[in-house]
DNA sequence: TCAAGACTGTAAAGCAGCCCACAAACAGAA
DNA sequence: TTCTGTTTGTGGGCTGCTTTACAGTCTTGA
């Protein structure tokens, strides 16, 4: 109870509310914990909350008609998803599931847009939220047109290494354990595919593998390859154990 | 001059400011002309500015490395661009260019933001314009990954009978002439497969090219073999003389 | 009204990537 | 450990799409 408090706290978007108005945000709220593979909504939900999640790690896809997951996000803890619940009064477009065991606090949407209202700047902030990943999409939308497999898997491999990157003597290390076929999911390929190109990656040495986890061996010349610059990543340090840096929306 | 504010009114987001703060507005920002084919902005240029189009039209697309073109949105009168710029201090990530002598109002950045500090109800039509569009661009991501480019070309076809179509007896009838080139940069495909899959769709009786226009004839089929739910379309009207429904973000 | 340029139609060749099939390696639970 | 289910590696056939090339048609502006 008294954790569900502190994580509103915490999150960027309420920062600068007063203390009633963080306790009532916290009354109207309720946590609630999920399994590992345990749906947290359905397309055919009705969006009526937004959530924040605050352990664990969730993934938010769409099903084709012939059953192929498409991944959208992977959202982290202190990140805020189904934030279009706001302003978009009817069902969910997307499933969202737990990737391990998560926690997450609901907030009915009223509240949000209540505050919206009444405090600019959590109304800024989640115009920036929305708007950041709008910028996120298209950027991916952009990366996947006209691109063949390879290309778009190096894109992938770079926006991953911007997000869970840590930079390492041997070169960028990414702390995220994803299988091929959930890279195919994202880049709309299959898992074959996604095998060969990392396999010939591997043996041109622009990757490594080591028991499932990528290391970008020259994060520089693989963006070159696609004309892109390449993400900030900061040097790994034992004494930070995050996994990922969700992005900051607050200011 | 006297037509600036008139549109500045007219604008949904808008709509609820005072007189005074209409004519501040209004005197912060400047209207300009454009012939067709020239360019609004660049990536490269700052963006200091959101854009409000009052007559005309503009696309916002993508230029990859090889020199294609990645078509990103169709601008119509009354509706608002380059609205990211608000949150997000850098540069521009698209071309602009007006598809048709254009004209449009640029309205600095800092007094949107004056505004949504101060008026909640413009901060709120800020964030759901930029949510409605990232719905759509979401949308559209799903609607290409692991699409085959009929597939593609057939959710296209209905996206702008949502936005272009007009009901009359033979079908739906889309007020927007688009090249097989532009269709192509939208769906990521070439000019050529355009033609073709368009043809195959046409003997097939699903549609008709009259003089440049397309007509569906029947959208509830064509939406079912994609599955998904046909738009509505309302009929054609003599009187109406508006060629695009933009969507409006006000309320 | 004519000419130049843009757009559409068609066809052949080549290949990237999908589908299918199977084997090997690995991870987690009992 | 051993067993079971998941993940990775590899190859062959097939097809949808791109590429290239060219001809015919439509638009538009002088």
């Amino acid at each position: 109870m008294d954790e569900k408090l502190w994580f509103l706290k915490e999150c960027p978007l309420f920062e600068r509310l007063t203390e009633d108005q963080i306790e009532r945000l916290e009354a109207a709220s309720q946590s609630r914990s999920f399994g590992k593979g345990e749906m947290i909504y359905l397309p055919s939900d009705a969006s009526e909350s937004v959530l924040l999640l605050t352990k664990g790690r969730v993934k938010l896809f769409h099903v084709t008609s012939d059953g192929k997951q498409a991944l959208l996000a992977l959202i982290e803890p202190g990140e805020v998803f189904g934030e279009l619940a706001v302003f978009d009064g009817g069902q969910r477009e997307e499933f969202a599931e737990a990737m391990m065991p998560s926690t997450l606090i609901r907030i009915p949407k009223v509240i949000i847009q209540d505050l919206m209202e009444s405090e600019a700047n959590v109304a800024i902030g989640i115009t920036k939220l929305i708007g950041f990943r709008r910028r996120r999409v298209e950027r991916r939308l952009k990366s996947l047109l006209f691109r063949s497999n390879r290309e778009r898997l190096i894109h992938l491999l770079i926006e991953l290494a911007d997000q869970y990157g840590v930079r390492t003597p041997d070169g960028v290390r990414l702390k995220i354990k994803l299988s091929h076929q959930e890279l195919a999911s994202i880049i709309g390929s299959t898992r074959e595919t996604v095998t060969v190109v990392l396999g010939d990656l591997q043996s041109e040495g622009k990757l490594k593998i080591e028991r499932r986890h990528l290391i970008l061996n020259d994060i520089d010349r693989l963006a070159a390859t696609i004309g892109v610059t390449s993400p900030e990543v900061p040097v790994d340090s034992p004494f930070l154990h995050r996994t990922a840096r969700p992005a900051r929306y607050g200011t």
